[in-house]
RNA sequence: GUGGAUGUAGCUCAAUGGCAGAGCACCUGAUUGUGGUUCAGGCGGUUGAGGGUUCAAGUCCCUUCAUCCACCCCA
């Protein structure tokens, strides 16, 4: 029989144990936080229907899109779901008179997109979402960025900056500079390229889309406002003071900066930066991306305002604002700079239990047993050949398990149990009935 | 979708067109109540796949697949 070469799937990965232990720590802190924060959790299907999906993120990110069939199938009916954003929305609008609002939920879930995977990008990832339906004003979409800043500090970071921007300033200036509206998306795809390029690349491409000199240049000057804390936003209104949707958009960002300072926001933390575009098509309103201060890597969390996504699924929409964490991006770098602590990695095991001889196994099964009551993460030790204390020692030292305890003749006959600390090498020995408290007292 | 790089043992990698190798890992023993070190031995291959050139191909040529990196886009 030919053999099937095991492999995974483009895009796609497994998590051994020790990578596990690693993401359910970092998954630990983001949940506990969205929990401090009052968010609550939700959980929807991988496969949403075709139609629920389709028509919401733009053309180029809808090719993106898994369709799903099962074989009796002729057409694919259901797709799996590009982000948990669009399902939220759909489960406001399919269960509201079970929801009070406001509505703050939390999720945690692998989403996919048949993207070309690269360093920090796969086909299926988890996103961490944290979204408030039925806010319209300000202080939802500031907590949402105190929310980040609370995940990222307490994951280790702190050189890092959440960018802030609004939709509506972006069409303001696309407007006041003279940018044909058809042309607004063009403008909107450009200027996101801001960081790579630089304004002169921006520029170039702008002019190869067809958009006049000047309106090139009244943009870009308009973009790179910059100013600590408002006073951006001062100048930028000081220009643009007789377009609405502009007014509209600064004063949106000045309550923002309100709501950010009532929370405790580090200033240094955020900043108003009308470069910041996001790509989704669904933002109507303040958007805001969090990127590390030394650019190792692209933005690792995003989101804004989109007051009119719950509108597709409802006859009258509601305001909501969310934010998704972009977990595979935060976990390359905390591999990359080891930033977790030393406790993490390895295995969940407590103490290896040995197994003196065949005779010997009820002993130390009942120990084992005796441990787990007593909540200590305990493994019995097992295998086919030869029983060895040598080769057990062996087994929990290239594990990592911290304790063995030595249970043998001597020590069943006496009902005492032998604990060795691998770490050091200590030993002692000690009543059974000891031995749980013993053990929690060495792990510390 | 576009461009570049790379595919040899489980992993990391060697091998002028001339016998497919090393280190690590794994298993056994030295060592029948104690791990990391050491020593001895063992397991392990359709050189990604298919075709071509050649007396001879891991090596050269063609095709194809896969992976990685970058672009596009995005978390």
């Amino acid at each position: 029989m030919t053999k099937i070469e095991a492999r995974t799937a483009k895009g796609m990965r497994d998590f051994l144990p020790a990578d596990m232990l690693k993401r359910e720590y970092v998954i630990g802190i983001v949940e506990e936080v969205f929990q401090l924060y009052g968010y609550e959790p939700l959980q929807t299907p991988i496969l949403e229907t075709s139609e629920t999906l389709l028509g919401k993120y733009g053309e180029e990110a809808e090719n993106l899109i898994y369709s799903a069939k099962h074989g009796r199938q002729r057409d694919s009916k259901v797709a799996m779901r590009y982000d948990l954003t669009v399902p939220l929305a759909r489960v406001v609008a399919q269960y509201e008179n079970q929801l009070t609002l406001p509505f703050k939920r939390y999720q945690i879930a692998p989403v996919f997109r048949g993207e070309n995977p690269q360093r920090g990008r796969f086909r299926e990832f988890y996103q961490c979402d944290a979204d408030i339906v039925g806010v319209a004003n300000m202080s939802a979409d500031a907590e949402l960025v105190s929310l980040v800043v609370t995940v990222v500090r307490r994951l280790g970071f702190d050189k890092f900056t959440v960018k802030i921007n609004n939709r509506k300033l972006l069409t303001g200036m696309g407007q006041y500079s003279g940018v044909p509206d058809d042309q607004l998306a063009d403008l909107y795809r450009s200027v996101d390229k801001f960081d790579k390029m630089g304004a002169k690349g921006v520029a170039a491409e702008l002019k190869e889309r067809g958009i006049a000199d000047d309106v090139i240049e009244r943009m870009l000057t308009l973009l790179q406002t910059k100013g600590e804390g408002i006073e951006s936003l001062d100048s930028v209104e000081e220009v643009m003071g007789n377009f609405p949707i502009a007014v509209e958009a600064i004063n949106e960002l000045r309550e923002m900066a309100e709501n950010l300072k009532m929370l405790n926001v580090p200033s240094e933390n955020y900043q108003f930066d009308f470069t910041v575009v996001r790509g989704l098509g669904y933002y109507t309103g303040p958007i805001f991306e969090t990127v590390l201060d030394d650019g190792s890597i692209g933005s690792i969390s995003g989101g804004g305002r989109y007051d009119d996504l719950i509108g597709i699924f409802r006859k009258n929409s509601l305001p909501t604002t969310g934010v998704s964490l972009g977990i595979e991006r935060i976990i390359t770098i905390m591999d990359e700079k080891n930033m977790y602590p030393a406790n993490i990695g390895g295995t969940v095991v407590d103490v290896l239990v040995t197994v003196f001889n065949k005779e010997m196994q009820g002993a130390s099964s009942a120990l084992a047993q005796g441990l787990r009551n007593a909540g200590i993460r305990a493994e019995l030790y097992m295998t086919d050949s030869r029983l060895k204390l040598g080769k057990q020692f062996n087994y929990a030292d290239k594990k990592g398990i911290p304790i063995v305890a030595v249970m043998g003749p001597d020590e069943a006959e006496k009902s005492i149990v032998r604990l060795k600390q691998l770490s050091t090498g200590e030993e002692i020995t000690l009543a059974q009935s000891d031995a749980a408290a013993k053990i929690r007292e060495m792990l510390n």
